[in-house]
DNA sequence: TCGCTTTTTTACCATTTGGTAAACTTACGA
DNA sequence: TCGTAAGTTTACCAAATGGTAAAAAAGCGA
């Protein structure tokens, strides 16, 4: 006897259920991200990824582990420019290296923004705990570090956690409320002017 | 022969009509904030509203009407600190002022703030028009004024349109992204951070 | 108080949606 | 190539949900 791959327990995942996963994440990310959570059905899903409802059912045990799932497993990677700021360097241009990953990503990635925004929105009922245990310590390290830096003079003096929000919402802005960039600015220009701007605005805020 | 309610064209509302059509608003309120279009239900706001389903039906043609009725009303409200920008005051002081406004009311009015995040997230379906008629006038207008200002030399060369930008996404992030703030930091002090934090920044990004 | 209009309730309905049972097909190691 | 396990499809289902019809109740001007 043995059980689907929706048990967790399973082991040694087959091509074509590591195939058939990736499948279904990736459309499962275009489809949670544009219409969040309850938006998102089932069928759009299937459709999306190419394979029928029950089959998706029988790779993950329900909507709800699809959703955790991508959230959980798309952190690492939306996490990585922070973890990339480097203790050793320059503190100005780590920073302003960070807020400038943070800009392509929300250009490169905006379902992934999109996808945690909606999550978040809604009172982060299925990543609660992720938070807790994965971003928690890093903003803490890295609010260590920052504060660090400013205590030996190389930053102006500014509340760590306050300045990471500001990072995260001027960037991810550019992603999450796109529709409402674009009925206010012409498309083309948008990065480079985004760009050019958080450059300045961070610059200015953190130059001793 | 008379129509209910619901049809536009209905003049003189009675004076139930418009404590009834408070209520449900207020109760849609509550409900699309929390839950987003589709994840609110005509049964949460029916009872929320503590009025019968087919009577919130009798007053609003339909779900999408409850929406989109809440979203344009509550627009004047939402803009209204952006519209208190004084051409005749100081550039500086009147720029960061805004800014400490909208915080204000991110902390005073986050249902409002999520209402509309969600419904940009989701790509503005309901909302564009409204968007394009009211919003971009009045952002066009704000932006000759703040240019003006820089011309003269009473403000730091900026983007006008990227910096009402990063005002408005430092500002509401702290009502969207609220259950993500509340793992980072102790709720009781978010606010007094937040408001010296964006005090700062801003004055710094602005001065000539 | 009468008679008409407005408002509210009761009883439904069709569709959508997450999910399941079980038969059927394909992959693959011995 | 045969048999078993893995994977897929077909045919469903129950609950939730937006919405309606029509009767009953409440308001209200004359």
């Amino acid at each position: 006897m043995q059980d689907s791959p929706a048990a967790q327990a399973t082991r040694k995942p087959s091509r074509i259920q590591l195939r058939n996963r990736k499948r279904i994440l990736d459309a499962a990310l275009e489809v949670f991200s544009a219409h969040g959570y309850r938006g998102a059905t089932l069928d759009q899903i299937a459709e999306e990824a190419g394979i029928s409802k029950p089959n998706i059912l029988y790779y993950f045990e329900g909507k709800e582990e699809i959703h955790v799932t991508l959230l959980n497993h798309l952190m690492d990677e939306w996490l990585a420019p922070l973890r990339a700021v480097d203790p050793e360097g320059d503190p100005l241009e780590e920073l302003l290296t960070y807020v400038q990953r943070k800009l392509e990503m929300a250009r490169d990635l905006p379902r992934e923004s999109r996808l945690f925004a909606n999550e978040i929105l809604q009172g982060a009922p299925r990543m609660t705990p992720h938070l807790e245990s994965v971003l928690r310590p890093l903003v803490d390290q890295t609010a260590q570090l920052i504060s660090g830096w400013i205590a030996v003079g190389r930053l102006a003096p500014v509340d760590p956690r306050h300045l990471l929000f500001s990072i995260w919402a001027t960037t991810q802005h550019y992603a999450d409320f796109d529709a409402q960039v674009r009925v206010l600015m012409d498309e083309a220009e948008v990065h480079a002017g985004a760009a050019a701007h958080l450059e300045r605005m961070f610059r200015r805020l953190l130059t001793p």
